[in-house]
DNA sequence: CCCGTGATTCTGGTCATACCAGATGATGCC
DNA sequence: GGCATCATCTGGTATGACCAGAATCACGGG
């Protein structure tokens, strides 16, 4: 059941005319001009094909995620081209979280969407440099926002889920990790209680990578008792549906995290 | 000036032996373990090893935007691989927008960070499935946001900036591409003005992303005119630095965003 | 001495082939 | 029927080759 169809097509009805000399300089033709309008329509290298085809199957739903991929071999013969492109596409999608890949197993699409957008993010950061401040501040608006909706669509199961994030960051408080994954993991669990999958996802990622680009937070401890307050009272107020003391909860959580950025900056001035 | 000294080294100081036999067996065993406790510290596969090379380049400085990478010869010489890895590796930051490669110059770090979600997004689109609603939701309050700042924020170019968006798209309201790339350009315009970086590319890439998951919008030309009189509020609010007003006249253009999204879900039932 | 031209070199894009080691699945013995 | 064994398949990696266009440099004319 894993392997619909697929009979993939490449685009083109080349006469098949020897392969090692006449397509490639097909391809470099349509890339040239391509490269000129700017525009990237056309696929120019051929690990975009690839690429190109899967996201098509992905879009009309012949393949769903899990669906196991066909072998390489069996890809880059159906395609027409060498091992090497698929390999290229398939490698490339993987590091977008797309494909999971086991060794002598084959590929798969992922089932799961973590980890989809951590990598992006953080050469997005990187290549950005934003300040800190703009990190916290598009954090900060996407966190208020949920924390007022997560007190209004909340279930009892997102009030188990929050509860039980909490225990575990209260778990590991006294360790050094602080801002660290525990915490990243109750900030979800409350983003969780949107009930918007995407808006939760992707505070997570901005979370993961955040907390990736600014290399070790852990330093200080500083008010860790403010935001353990913090987090108590945003747990009440989404217990109690009341957004506005949610979203009031979160932005003084939200400036208690600014304080620590700043502290983290001022000692780590240069760069 | 550009090839920075790189000096590359791969964490390991394998012995050498042979490489083609004992290496790999080192990598599975790692991967094996790596996967079972499900993180991924530790790269598995080689070509990991090369991303994470030029991200710890990045993060250290050593290279910036718009330098050259070394040749893929070089490179998979100087890192003790095959240049197939190095080629999966500079394909996949390739994809990601990090890395940008001409045919027959080189690879080169992107100067600009344009096209770095793009792909991502789209993909954690189509894998996520999102409702509209979902969407419209995170954009909704991204933009309504954005709006505020931007209209506290602005400066004199800004609001050059957003009028010339806005004539542009007057000047393909006639056309069929309605809530395109113009529309888009105008709301980047105005997250723009915000100067936050990481905001407006943010919203950008899920603007891009929306329009590509979301396609074919052009159908309808509902609620045109009344769009067209939200920008002009919105662009009103933000040149005389009322927020609050900004506020509301983006509220009030996702409003008529989040209609004709549902006539067009009514209209393509199914899937 | 400058500049244009032409050949050489370099680079990315593609391909073919080969081998390893572990996973998979079929086969056959008990 | 259950379990061990082996052929097969798969992804990971390596080597080597060629193409076409870009980049570079050397050379000769002005």
């Amino acid at each position: 059941m894993p392997s619909p169809e697929l009979d993939i097509v490449l685009g083109d009805d080349s006469p098949k005319i020897d392969k090692r000399k006449s397509v490639p300089s097909i391809f470099k033709r349509l890339h040239r001009e391509e490269a000129e309008a700017g525009s990237s329509l056309v696929p120019s290298v051929i690990y975009e094909k690839v690429i190109a085809q899967i996201k098509m199957l992905l879009r009309e739903g012949r393949y769903s995620p899990g669906d196991k991929l066909p072998s390489e071999r069996e890809l880059s013969e159906r395609l027409g081209v060498n091992r090497n492109a698929v390999r290229e596409a398939i490698r490339a999608l993987t590091l977008l979280g797309v494909i999971q890949t086991r060794p002598q197993s084959g590929s798969h699409l992922s089932t799961q969407v973590e980890g989809m957008l951590h990598l992006p993010f953080e050469f997005l950061m990187l290549m950005l440099r934003p300040s800190y401040q703009e990190i916290q501040e598009l954090r900060g608006l996407i966190e208020v926002y949920a924390a007022g909706r997560a007190a209004e669509r909340r279930t009892d199961e997102d009030i188990k889920n929050i509860e039980a994030a909490l225990e575990e960051l209260y778990a590991t408080n006294h360790q050094l990790n602080y801002g660290g994954g525990p915490n990243r993991r109750f900030h979800r669990a409350v983003a969780a209680a949107t009930h918007n999958r995407l808006l939760e996802y992707l505070l997570f990622c901005l979370l993961e990578a955040r907390s990736s680009y600014i290399h070790s937070l852990s330093p200080t401890g500083t008010g860790r008792r403010e935001q353990n307050q913090h987090h108590e009272r945003l747990l009440l107020a989404i217990r109690q549906k009341d957004a506005a003391a949610a979203r009031a909860a979160m932005q003084d959580d939200m400036g208690t995290a600014a304080q620590v950025g700043e502290i983290i900056r001022s000692s780590t001035t240069d760069s």
